[in-house]
RNA sequence: GGUCGGAUGGCCGAGUGGCUAGGCACGGGUCUGCAAAACCCUCUACAGCGGUUCGAAUCCGCUUCCGACCUCCA
């Protein structure tokens, strides 16, 4: 029993976060498929995740932290006849499909560093798990959950859905997915293999030039998209395990079906807590290629998108999601991400003005409050913006004592400095991002600091404006405060 | 069409039957040769119309508007 709380988007409230064998958490999130270089939106998830990652390790558990990488089976649709999305790219740049695949996990990667997000204890690769995805299909057919048709196995929605739930995580009726199917746009090849049409894939037979297929005992073929993670979560953290996450946009079909799979064979619900984080927008609608929206993590990062006043740093974006909460929509908009960077800056800045403040006899601070209602923000569902909201109210704190308005004594500022940089780094995960200049530049700026005070002494004002302006220019920035000159550099 | 979720001050974004969200911007101030930066203080909103209640932004109903999902999706 932990203080934790999760909204539980299987039973839909909010329980107390209870582990299966404590002290060890297992968590599977359902990591990006590799077929193009990450955009925002594949920002909040890792995000998001990293935090619960973190304070449950705060918190002393052992968490086995398990991220897929789905780099086969992610079908484009049924038209294409089996094409998946990582071939189809393949074909278009004459490259190897693993190749493609390595070259958008590094990417992945690359974001995930820059972000600060500690790296999974395992991530999985759906091409590397072919043998335990046949295995888990295999028993789905002879517990008669499936079947197989030309080459092609299929998931059984409606032999499974007279035992079991089917559509009870993202809240659909089985008969109105019955009667809703193909009433509308979306006309599919393949459907007539099907027995119906809310049947999912779990194996799908390949054509002659299909690049990427393994034998199996249906033929030659690729696994369909929802058994891998099914197969995976499974042999690295068993058949029930404590937290399973992803975006919002999965709940159906994919995380309806993962459990339809799970059950299948004979096992459980396969997470005891499930949590989906929302979706990022602009001008309130989700980022889409067909909505010509999106913006690439390196376009954000350079600043290289028309939607882009300017480049926002990787610590500017992970502070933008957590000021609002994982469940509820995120607007993209520049003014945000520029409020969210000063903000940052701020706290950031607190957390070296800490170090440099004094203690005094008596104290003013009643700082175990301060602590506990930073707490009760993240035990709450994971508030972040809440939690940043109290985070705050220490930096006017600090900030005040460092200016003198306000007294803290020995203890209390030990208190202090230790989980507000506990909260601000281990847990949200922020770090500086200054680059640690040369000691040369530094010289250097030392020495026209010295020359432009010297000025200032003689009232020169004509030099120290020429040195300021110059070094302006060059995006380097003189900021006179109380202790003297410091400088940034842009 | 079906299912679900929203509408909060200039912007972003929490929360919730009576008690300060917070950030950014604006305004005032400290500092300063000037400026910038930094810091302090200030700023009281909950779509519309009804209803329940001693009291509602928070509960109920209706209206308007917006979004997500419905086998590509973080």
């Amino acid at each position: 029993m932990t203080a934790l709380k999760i909204y539980d988007t299987y039973k839909r409230e909010t329980l107390s976060f209870e582990p299966h064998k404590a002290p060890f958490v297992g968590i599977y999130v359902c990591g990006p498929t590799v077929y193009g270089f990450p955009h925002l939106g594949h920002a909040r998830g890792p995000v998001v995740f990293d935090v619960l990652h973190r304070y449950l390790r705060h918190l002393g558990f052992k968490v086995r932290f398990v991220r897929n990488i789905t780099d086969v089976g992610h079908l484009v649709n049924d038209a294409d006849a089996g094409e998946d999305k990582i071939a189809k790219k393949a074909k278009l740049e004459q490259l190897e499909p693993m190749e493609i695949a390595q070259f958008y996990t590094d990417s992945y990667h690359q974001m995930l560093n820059s972000m600060n997000v500690l790296p999974a204890s395992i991530e999985p690769r759906a091409s590397g798990h072919i043998i335990e995805q046949i295995e888990m299909i295999q028993e789905i057919i002879s517990n008669g959950f499936a079947y197989e048709v030309n080459g092609s196995v299929y998931f059984d929605v409606l032999s499974y859905s007279k035992q079991h739930d089917y559509g009870k995580l993202s809240g659909r009726i089985i008969e109105d997915l019955i009667a809703g199917a193909g009433n509308d746009a979306r006309v599919l090849e393949g459907q007539d293999e099907k027995r119906n049409s809310n049947d999912f894939a779990l194996w799908k037979k390949a054509g002659e030039e299909h690049i990427m297929q393994w034998n199996s005992p249906w033929g030659k073929g690729f696994p369909g998209w929802h058994i891998e993670c099914s197969a995976m979560s499974k042999k690295y953290l068993g058949e029930t395990f404590d937290i399973h996450g992803g975006g919002m946009d999965l709940l159906f079909p994919h995380h309806e079906s993962e459990i339809a799979q799970s059950i299948a064979c004979g096992g459980q619900q396969p997470a005891k807590y499930w949590m989906h984080h929302n979706m990022i927008t602009v001008n309130g609608q989700k980022m889409a290629k067909s909505l010509n929206n999106g913006i690439s993590i390196d376009e954000f990062f350079s600043g290289n998108n028309v939607l882009l006043e300017k480049a926002y740093s990787p610590m500017t974006l992970k502070f933008f999601i957590l000021q609002a909460h994982y469940r509820g929509t995120l607007d993209f908009s520049n003014a945000a991400l520029q409020a969210s960077e000063k903000g940052l800056n701020r706290l950031l800045a607190a957390s070296e003005t800490l170090y440099k403040i004094n203690p005094s006899a008596n104290n003013e601070v009643d700082v175990d409050k301060l602590v506990e209602k930073c707490y009760d923000a993240i035990n709450e569902d994971l508030n972040t913006p809440i939690l940043i909201a109290n985070l705050f109210e220490m930096v006017t704190t600090i900030n005040n004592i460092a200016a003198g308005n306000i007294k803290i004594g020995t203890n209390e500022l030990e208190i202090l400095r230790k989980n507000y940089n506990s909260f601000v780094f281990d847990i949200l995960g922020l770090k500086l991002e200054q680059e640690v200049n040369s000691d040369k530049i530094d010289g250097l700026m030392h020495m026209l600091i010295k020359m432009r005070n010297e000025a200032k002494i003689q009232k020169n004002y004509s030099v120290s404006d020429q040195i300021r302006n110059e070094l302006s220019s060059l995006g380097i920035e003189l900021k006179d405060g109380k202790d003297g000159t410091s400088y940034t550099l842009n």
